[in-house]
DNA sequence: ATGACTGCAAAGACTTTGCATCTTT
DNA sequence: AAAGATGCAAAGTCTTTGCAGTCAT
């Protein structure tokens, strides 16, 4: 038997957040972010909503960034980068790997491949400015 | 000033297994590996040598796979396939991007790029053929 | 009225860290 | 002897979960 969704304000207001911004946010970022306008919202009713949202297509994970899981709304394929430094998540909306390559690991390898995830990993402008000391490893 | 590394035999243990297997281990995995031969190990110092490898880039993470980081001793460009359903990680040696993206990641956003990640999620051949239904699930 | 959703806090899972001890150089 | 590496256990982070109360249908 399925499972009945109902209407929830929260979740709404949770999604309208991931919706909102670029910054691919973590449950705590969102948890903060909705304080000030709902002082009762608990960070677990985050986590449940963001595991609801991954079941349903409507937000997908960018991975774990310094011990923290990163969402995002845009579920469309699309590349991002990561800086190292500062931890800040980008879109990279014209890079996008090569529709073959899916396809190639289908076939060759006999996986059943349901998404690709392309991500460059690197310092941002301001941090190479800022930091040139930081030259070595990531911290991710 | 520099730190002045040392010789140490369980850390040439750690970097063996890691070497030594395809598995994409987690520290937990190299710890119970290890356990047998080397008894008085602790997982502390796994992690702490995990660190080290990363730092001198002779190990790379392949990302946090079901809350657990996984590690591979293979430094140079390759992508990964993760079964969603067991939590596999394999790799592709053939499969790479085009290494264009690259620079264009670099030279139309203005990012240092210093590496890039292609990773494919799905099913394994053996979990496509023994769970079916899990294919209807729009799964994590 | 039913069962979905939530707050709260405790528990869980993974990783890091402080300190005394042991090793390498 | 000096400084790095380790064991041990405690602490730290992030996330999940049980339960009782609340809310949507």
């Amino acid at each position: 038997m399925e499972r009945t969704v109902r209407y929830s304000k929260k979740r709404e207001a949770i999604l309208a957040v991931i919706r909102g911004t670029s910054t691919h946010p973590s449950a705590e970022w969102i948890y903060h972010q909705l304080r000030p306008t709902h002082p009762d919202l608990s960070l677990g009713t985050v986590y449940r909503n963001l595991t609801f949202f991954q079941e349903n297509g409507q937000v997908q994970s960018v991975g774990v960034v310094r011990g923290q899981e990163r969402f995002d709304a845009i579920v469309t394929p699309h590349s991002h980068f990561i800086c190292n430094c500062c931890g800040t998540v980008l879109d990279l909306p014209d890079i996008r790997p090569e529709a073959d390559l899916e396809r190639a690991v289908s076939t060759q390898y006999g996986f059943a491949v349901k998404r690709c995830e392309l991500t460059f990993y690197g310092l941002c402008p301001e941090c190479s400015y800022q930091n040139q000391n930081f030259k070595e490893e990531p911290l991710s």
